[in-house]
DNA sequence: GCAAAAGTGTTGGAAATACACCCATGT
DNA sequence: ACATGGGTGTATTTCCAACACTTTTGC
């Protein structure tokens, strides 16, 4: 690196070591998770680069000249996906060298929780379904690895934020909402207790509604008040289970 | 987005795309946190560009096409330093359209911690040096955002793991502790408390030495037990302070 | 009436907080 | 001797974890 050690570079300096960066590729990838069943789910596809055929393989692509990041991130799920007007967030940035078969490619991971039911799936290309998250074992790329970091990373933001709810319909009853609890952190919760901490953080508005069709005593259905969330400066204090 | 749809990309569709994709030039930003004079710093440059002569800047430059992303990371600190040996984590990659005056450059930043005491730097071009972390108001380029978010993460992570102690001498006392963790979170806190947990964490090794050439009575000196950290499976449970 | 899950309170232990006095050193 | 920060213990409160029985519905 010459010109690590000038002053002020000049805008020619400049351009000549841009040259050399620029042979590096930018591509963003989503990790889309999504609850059904009462099981987390991941969005995959068919890898499309033939090395990996048959492969599954995140939603990604390149990032285009004259987009940001996050913008691509929205691009690609729309185009992978149909869908919008979901939350994505930045996950970690792969740079290994030799994480693309063909070339130089740097690739940003994106992080979404879509609810199944509500977002249903406008585009299928590239056999593009929803996988149990335990059921996942290789994939394309260094997929397997961007997409363990980002189901760590879900966990850890889902005891620090009510992410979870973006996964459910709009009504949902307690069940519910623990199921989604245990399977996205993997773990037995008390009911107990559980109810005792979501009613005691008293962002929960009861709809007098039950649940339909169960063979058992139905359970009551909740929403999640977000004006009151957002009113009360993010209070959440977290979950600590 | 041609090839967006089309189930298996040959080799050459892909290569068209990367091609576009190359006009985006990459690099990586440190952030670079100390701890000295009971403050918390950070290094920064007086910037390469001439667009932003006499404003601050971090350390950064361009990925290199055949290195990794935290190999970059490494030498750049090296070469802005003369530093090694210090852990650096990737803290966020940041790629807004017009976040660089001349190119489209996408940046991932890192962070890191080191012991000013202990690390002298061995480079001090283009002003080298450390700033107060409080005294830093506009920086070049979007240094300052990169530079909140980063600091934001420092805050997080230092309650979530024992890094203080890499801003430390080896050997600290529990008030230099202190005044780390009060400076890192912008908070007070009560020192019998604050005492009470370190010491019951069990990390904390006694050297039986004491400090000198203070004017009142010396505190004992600690070093951090790294092996037993370690050994415990990471057996922190945060600092919740 | 039976199976299956909803709904509900209490208690004990652990951890966090608040708080005040004596001690060792340099000047 | 005095000024400065080091070092220590206890009482209170708050939070979390463990735990069992009754209720409602569908079949």
């Amino acid at each position: 690196m010459v010109a690590a050690k000038s002053n002020i570079k000049t805008y020619k300096a400049f351009q000549t070591e841009v040259e050399s960066s620029n042979r590096i590729a930018l591509s963003v990838d989503c990790v889309i998770f999504g609850f059904d069943e009462n099981k987390l789910k991941v969005l995959l596809i068919r890898s499309d680069l033939k090395k990996y055929e048959g492969k599954w393989s995140l939603l990604g692509d390149l990032v285009l000249p004259d987009e940001g990041l996050d913008e691509a991130a929205y691009r690609i799920l729309k185009q992978r996906t149909g869908l919008s007007d979901v939350f994505l967030e930045q996950v970690h940035t792969f740079g290994e060298i030799g994480r693309h078969p063909v070339n130089r490619v740097v690739t940003v991971a994106y992080c979404s929780l879509i609810n199944v039911q509500h977002h249903k799936l406008k585009i299928l290309d590239n056999e593009l379904h929803w996988h149990d998250v335990d059921s996942i074992s290789d994939m394309a790329f260094d997929h397997k690895i961007i997409f363990d970091t980002s189901l760590s990373q879900l966990q850890k933001r889902v005891r620090e934020h009510p992410l979870g709810f973006s996964l459910l319909p709009n009504k949902f009853s307690l069940r519910e909402l623990q199921n989604l609890y245990e399977a996205i952190l993997n773990v037995k919760l008390d009911r107990r207790n559980f109810r005792k901490k979501f009613f005691s953080m008293d962002f929960l508005i009861d709809l007098d509604e039950v649940e339909t069709d169960v063979p058992h005593r139905p359970g009551k259905l909740y929403r999640f008040d977000y004006v009151k969330y957002e009113k009360s400066a993010k209070n959440w204090n977290g979950i600590a289970f």
